[in-house]
DNA sequence: GCAAAAGTGTTTCGTTTACACCCATGC
DNA sequence: GCATGGGTGTAAACGAAACACTTTTGC
């Protein structure tokens, strides 16, 4: 038989007719630091898999939606206050936690190097890139190869792999992005074509420099390109029309 | 305040240290007619909603999986024994059912119309056509936008449509059904051509007839069409692969 | 016999792919 | 100065889209 953890020195105090599972949510962030597409993870410090790493995540308030619930436990956990996740869905295995019966849905964010930074209390959350992943706590490792399989098909439709860049990029910066996330390499003066034409994009005139941090993860031999930023008005209307196509 | 229904009667005998939502599941079941995308609901027996119609569902039991649960609670609703849901995943919206705080995981079906015949006990199930679908109960009608959204993204990557029509059909058949599920008009030539280049389909030689039920319902002037079915083999491969590819 | 559906190939056009040389920077 | 990465355009091949006439069947 399966182990139960007690739970001791506590109230029980909701009380149901039939039995119900807990609902956990769980966040699979990915971050780009110019080569690598990366997750961030925290160590566990409790049971059960303790010192295992996990996603960020944790149960689900009574008065908060999924979604809620997944960006609360990402800032108290890693710090990261982010506003747009994507559910991957709900997984339900009846193992899947030794505690007992626990649902868990799941989510993934995009988000920018710069707002890393913006961890503070984050002491034990730590990125990973994705070919140096430790074997991670519960399901958590299948539930990592759901959030690529999504990111993969995502980005063919949606402009998220902006969310992972800084305001104003290269185009081999965006390339490299595209690629790590595809696993595939792209002809340059192709690339630019196609992602130009999506009209997605906007040369940027003025360098005002606000890129400092990611420029230097990034300093490589080359020349300085040309800066592009992202179009948001012609984001939101890919968005509504559902037209953004990227085949690759 | 929001208005808790009471439960009566009964010994409420699970108690938990935290208060935990209810966890069911609801399936979105599509079929064809050989014109036009009908949905399965039944129509509800009880409070809340009581009188209108909705997808079947159910709370989830302890010792089975979200997709476990679906599966059986369509089963017990309607009669249908099917066996391959898909996840669209969790709708958690704190207020989406009067009766207190319910998670439902969400699933969709397609179904072939022979299937339907095995329907015995659906005394309250009915089929609707996509536009012809009264208001929903609790959140349904979202869940089915979220559904015809997902399908309509489905059908491009997974050769999914044959799960709508039976094991053997003709083109044009296949073809109605294309342009039911995303709302456009195909070319005759073109659509065959690209349907035929997939290498999912096979030419059905001798015509043993067992679709007279489907005939009967899509029975309309014109020549007797050259019979397709499904190549299982290729199917496979193409799910292994990620490689099916529909462009339209 | 007439209306409605089904069968069948070719041409045109647009998109995708392949490909090479020069320049700027860091070491 | 050399190695690495960045910038730039064109031609060939391929795939997608447009298109008309004939045959069958039900009424």
């Amino acid at each position: 038989m399966r182990t139960f953890y007690t739970i001791k020195n506590t109230t029980m105090s909701y009380t149901y007719e039939y039995p119900r599972p807990a609902v956990a949510t769980d966040c699979v962030v990915f971050g780009f630091n110019g080569r690598d597409l990366q997750i961030l993870l925290i160590e566990r410090g409790n049971e059960p898999f303790k010192g295992c790493w996990a996603f960020p995540g944790g149960f689900m308030n009574m008065d908060e939606t999924a979604e809620q619930s997944a960006l609360r436990e990402l800032q108290e956990e890693t710090g990261l206050a982010i506003n747009r996740i994507k559910q991957l869905g709900a997984f339900s295995d009846v193992q899947r936690d030794p505690r007992g019966r626990v649902v868990s849905i799941a989510f993934y964010a995009l988000i920018r190097p710069a707002e890393v930074t913006g961890g503070d209390d984050a002491s034990e959350a730590r990125w990973f890139a994705l070919d140096d992943v430790p074997r991670l706590a519960f399901d958590h490792d299948y539930i990592l190869r759901k959030a690529m399989q999504q990111l993969r098909k995502d980005i063919h439709f949606e402009p998220i792999g902006f969310d992972l860049l800084n305001k104003s990029f290269t185009m081999p910066e965006l390339q490299r992005l595209y690629e790590a996330i595809l696993g595939v390499r792209f002809d340059r003066r192709n690339f630019e074509k196609k992602m130009l034409q999506t009209g997605i994009l906007q040369i940027v005139e003025d360098e005002e420099d606000d890129d400092d941090l990611f420029e230097q993860l990034t300093s490589k031999p080359g020349r300085k390109g040309r800066k592009f930023s992202f179009n948001k008005e012609n984001y939101d209307r890919f968005k509504q029309d559902n037209n953004f196509k990227l085949e690759f």
